[in-house]
DNA sequence: CAGTCGTGGAT
DNA sequence: TATCCAAGACT
């Protein structure tokens, strides 16, 4: 039996994706795409920047509420700062969020309004990269794109039985991704290829019995598909450690303290704290500051211990540090995971949870 | 290239 | 508890 060529490949593909695409909130289905149902680029757009290293069961209820409040991407232009990084606070990697505001806000002004629909020009987008730029052509504009994300990257060393540990093997991968590409219905192909690796052909235990490509697959043949794709080893996280200080003054307000755009955490609200060098540092203010309790919370690449302090204040006293907020307009569900664990640590002595 | 950048679910 | 990992981008 000779070779199955890409198009006998990619037809295997769709046809599976047809009985067996999963369903999302995004997502036109293959059956109304061939109806002529056609993708609106900015819930492609906005769906897969939330989807970047972040699972689809995550993202679901993100994206109701963001598609809720802004439509379309001149309302997201137009909102203030705050409200997306309170509505994105969660999800995690806020860069992203930062991002998110500034391509819209450049579609508006640099593009009229419209998203550009080519794998080119959407690279141009701050927060749009290689992957993104071509999940967005090819879904939303059927442009025959090559998407490698991890899925991909995952299908194809199995498919062709690549061994050369990531990520270096990425070049050669995404090369062997586009020569399977198809020229027609390039945008359920990319879905149906991440479908595949999230479903069927996945890190663990991958299901080969129910797998469309388990005929042509190097890896299957040669039992080794658990193993691949190699990976580099990673370094270990080191632990660091901190304070960081939750007071509330006798009317009830909470001192909160906006991080920097830039760095971990960039623009999100939280609190005054030390830096997360084991140091401590001092207090935004003088106070009775009584320990609630140590927060535990591990980020990519470090673990953090961070010791939770809280006091209370004198209504007006004025900080070193920070800004108040009153109890009613301050909200921990805008706050960033770490910090809505501190804040849940200093309700102790505090109150509010 | 290698480091930075979150979070939560699965194992 | 520890590790992996998820529709990556940016520096």
């Amino acid at each position: 039996m000779r070779d199955s060529t890409a198009t006998d490949l990619s037809a295997l593909l769709l046809d599976w994706y047809d009985s067996h695409h999963r369903t999302m909130p995004w997502r036109i289905p293959p059956a109304a795409r061939r109806s002529g149902t056609k993708p609106d680029p900015y819930r492609i757009w906005l769906s897969e920047v939330m989807l970047q290293q972040t699972t689809v069961a995550a993202v679901r209820d993100y994206f109701t509420r963001f598609t809720a409040k802004w439509p379309s991407v001149a309302d997201l232009a137009a909102a203030p700062d705050t409200d997306v990084m309170a509505e994105w606070a969660g999800l995690g990697y806020y860069a992203r969020a930062r991002n998110l505001l500034a391509c819209a806000r450049a579609v508006m002004r640099d593009h009229g309004g419209i998203f550009p629909a080519t794998y080119q020009s959407l690279l141009t987008l701050p927060g749009i990269g290689p992957y993104t730029a071509a999940a967005i052509a090819a879904i939303a504009h059927d442009e025959p794109a090559t998407v490698v994300d991890g899925n991909v990257e995952r299908v194809i060393s199995r498919l062709r039985l690549v061994t050369t540990p990531l990520p270096a093997a990425k070049p050669e991968l995404t090369r062997l991704a586009a020569e399977l590409t198809p020229q027609e219905r390039a945008g359920d192909y990319a879905q149906a290829i991440m479908d595949l690796g999230a479903t069927i052909c996945t890190p663990r235990n991958p299901a080969c019995g129910l797998c469309p490509w388990r005929g042509p697959c190097a890896a299957q043949a040669a039992g080794v598909q658990a193993d691949l794709p190699a990976k580099s080893p990673k370094a270990a996280k080191p632990t660091r450690t901190g304070t960081v200080w939750i007071a509330r003054d006798l009317n009830g307000a909470w001192l909160t303290e906006r991080r920097p755009e830039r760095g971990l955490l960039g623009g999100t609200l939280g609190f005054p704290g030390s830096d997360w060098d084991g140091a401590g540092g001092p207090a935004p203010a003088t106070a009775d500051w009584r320990m609630a309790g140590q927060v535990r919370h591990t980020f990519t690449h470090f673990h953090l211990i961070l010791s939770v302090e809280t006091a209370r204040l004198p209504a007006g006293t004025n900080p070193a540090r920070g800004e108040w907020i009153p109890a009613a307009s301050f909200r921990p569900a805008d706050l960033p995971t770490l910090m809505r664990k501190a804040y849940t640590a200093a309700s102790v002595f505090l109150g509010g949870a």
